[in-house]
This record gives structure tokens, sequence and C-alpha cells, in this order.
DNA sequence: CAAGGTAGGTAATGTTATTACATCACTCAC
DNA sequence: GTGAGTGATGTAATAACATTACCTACCTTG
């Protein structure tokens, strides 16, 4: 089984976060960065109460899971984060200035996620949703499948330890 | 606030189900069939608890959850319900022959669900996958916004009585 | 009828998410 | 400075969604 991929562009910075918060006057509280931090620190798709954990550790305190889930609501606001939905997980952005227009490709074998621009498939949603008349907002492309990374080692791999990777196995 | 709408194509009959399972060779046993029954009663994405209810009205007994899942499984697998993925429920589907064909566009305002047809998208999320060898199979796109309908009456009709429609408000 | 397989019943538990309300911290009149 | 008002966080409880494990019923087939 081999090893999750990174999503291919340069994942955002704290710094960078840090930075676009003060532009935009919200406020990146010292929780909201913590969040973020932690999520980058998993390289993958994090679980809810993952993070809850992980605020827990690095707060040395209970953390409530309102807390987390309003830090995620914040950060998936301002475009910092990308909830999964068939994983129902989270995934620090790469593009926080157009945060509806990410697709992935999610690996059911290994964890991987691998995103891909749909920029050019939105004029297609953009024609089908003017023939109706419905006015399109957050976009959810998620297609399931195997990584090349397994396709090349599935039958040789198989039936040996059980390792998770990805974040989410 | 405006009425939910159907999906445009006609749903999906128990008979037409039972024909598919017949000659698939599947099993259409009372229960799936009282699911399948159930769900189309619904109108609507149908959350998992809400045809547990459903059954248990049906069959004047208590049903366990593993009951309803396995139910929702089997109609899945053979493509006669989609799950919605953002909505955590669970759809007729009108084209049992080609189940990963399917996109939606979901209102956020009056639950409406309406079924686009992907397949000239298609290709594109073909050549995508090409590109970085991956192998897909389920696909998931639901695109969020709000229909035809309540964008006429959106200001209008707002803060009004509650009417929640369209099987989930 | 015995063996094996598929479907369904039941209890318990696991996982994800929200509600309601209390508290804290900062800002801005006054 | 003080006290409202506001936005952010803490806490407890609960809701909503889903799975595991195990058992029982039934059907098929040799
Ligand atoms: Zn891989
Ligand atoms: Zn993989
Ligand atoms: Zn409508
Ligand atoms: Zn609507």
């Amino acid at each position: 089984m081999p090893a999750a991929h990174q999503p291919s562009p340069v994942p955002l910075t704290v710094d960078r976060v840090a930075q676009i918060c003060s532009e935009r006057g919200v406020k990146f509280t010292a929780l909201r960065r913590i969040a973020f931090e932690a999520l980058l620190e998993f390289n993958g798709p994090v679980g809810a109460y993952d993070l809850i954990r992980a605020l827990q550790r690095r707060l040395g305190k209970p953390v409530g899971p309102p807390t987390a889930y309003r830090a995620l609501e914040f950060l998936q606001e301002n475009g910092f984060v990308t909830r999964i939905e068939t994983r129902n997980a989270f995934l620090p952005s790469t593009h926080p200035e157009d945060p509806a227009t990410g697709a992935f490709f999610l690996c059911n074998h290994c964890g991987a996620t691998l995103e891909m621009d749909l920029t050019e498939l939105e004029a297609e949603f953009a024609s089908r949703a003017a023939k109706v008349g419905f006015r399109v907002g957050r976009r959810v492309v998620e297609l399931q499948g195997t990584c090349a990374d397994c396709q090349e080692t599935t039958s040789a791999a198989e039936g040996q330890s059980q390792v998770v990777k990805g974040g989410r196995g």
C-alpha cells in the first residue's frame, strides 16, 4: 500500500492566513490559529474529533465540540479550510481566494486527496444552472476511486499489515 | 417560501425496481420494497432516521438502524437510491442503469433537489483523472444554492411562517 | 434432514454535529 | 473609568448519523 499524497499545490501557511485575515478585517484569534496549525500538521483530511484531540493536546485543557466546530466554521467561511463531504473531514485549502472552486480526487485505498482545478468545468455548471434558473453557491465535487500509486501496487501488496495513511483511513 | 421541486425526470416505480431486481437475480425482499416505497413518498431526500420511523409505522414494530441501513445499502448498490452527501440523506434515483452519472442542484432555502445529467462533463473528469493516473469510481457532484422559485420570492416572503418542504428543511 | 448462505432482528456503541446557556474580553459611548 | 454592547470562547447536554457484534430465521441444495 503506497503512501498518501499531499495535495499538489503548496499549502497555505499560517502567516499567509494571518495576512489575509488582517486585510479582510476578521480576527485570526489564538484558537483559530492553533486550529489551523493543527490541521496543517495532519497532512490530509482531519475529522472534527481528531481536531478536538489535537487542540486539547496543544492547549493542555479540555476542548468541547462547539469550540472546534466554530473554529472550523470560521476557517471555512474564509476559504482557509475545505470540508470533504464524503469523509466528514476538513482539509486546509490551497487557494483562499476562490473557495468554491476546488474539486477532489479521493483515493478509497490510501486516503490520498488530490485537488484539481475546476475552472474549465464552471462554464458547464453555470450554463446548466442558468437553464433551470438556479443560482449556485458552494460546489462540492468529489471523485472517489483509486490513485495511481494504489493501482500499481494493489495486487502485490494486498493482505499485509493494516496501515492507515493520509489522515483518514 | 416556494414549494420544493421534484427531480424533473419521472421517478422510478416499485414495479420497475422489482423487474430490474428480477433481471439481475437479486432479491427485492418485502423490507427492501417497503423501504423503497417509503422513500418515494417523502418527495425529497430522506434522512436514515426518518426512514427508520417510516418503516416502524409501516411494519408496526421496532426497526433498528442496521435494518434501515442495510436496505439503503442494497438500494444504493443497485442504483435505485442515491445518497446526497451534503444532506446525509437518501433520494430515489431516476436512472438505475447509470448510477454514477447524476449530479444535483440543492436549494438551501426550500430543500428542493434538481438532478442534472453529467454525461457531458464525464469526458472532462476522465481527462483530468487520466492526467494524474486516477481511476474514478463514484462521483459526487452537489451544487448548493438557491432555486428559481426561491429567488423570485426571497425578498417578499421572508420572515413569515416556518414551513419545511422537500423532505429535508 | 444437515450444511451453508443470505437476510433480518437486537443491543450496544461509535462518530459527527448542534443547542442552549454561561462567561470572558474587547470596544465604544458616556 | 464605567457600563453597555458585541463577538469569541467554555461547558453540559443532547441530537443526529452510522457501525459493530452477535444472534435468529429462512431458504437452498445436496
Ligand atoms: Zn498514494
Ligand atoms: Zn491511493
Ligand atoms: Zn422551489
Ligand atoms: Zn428553493
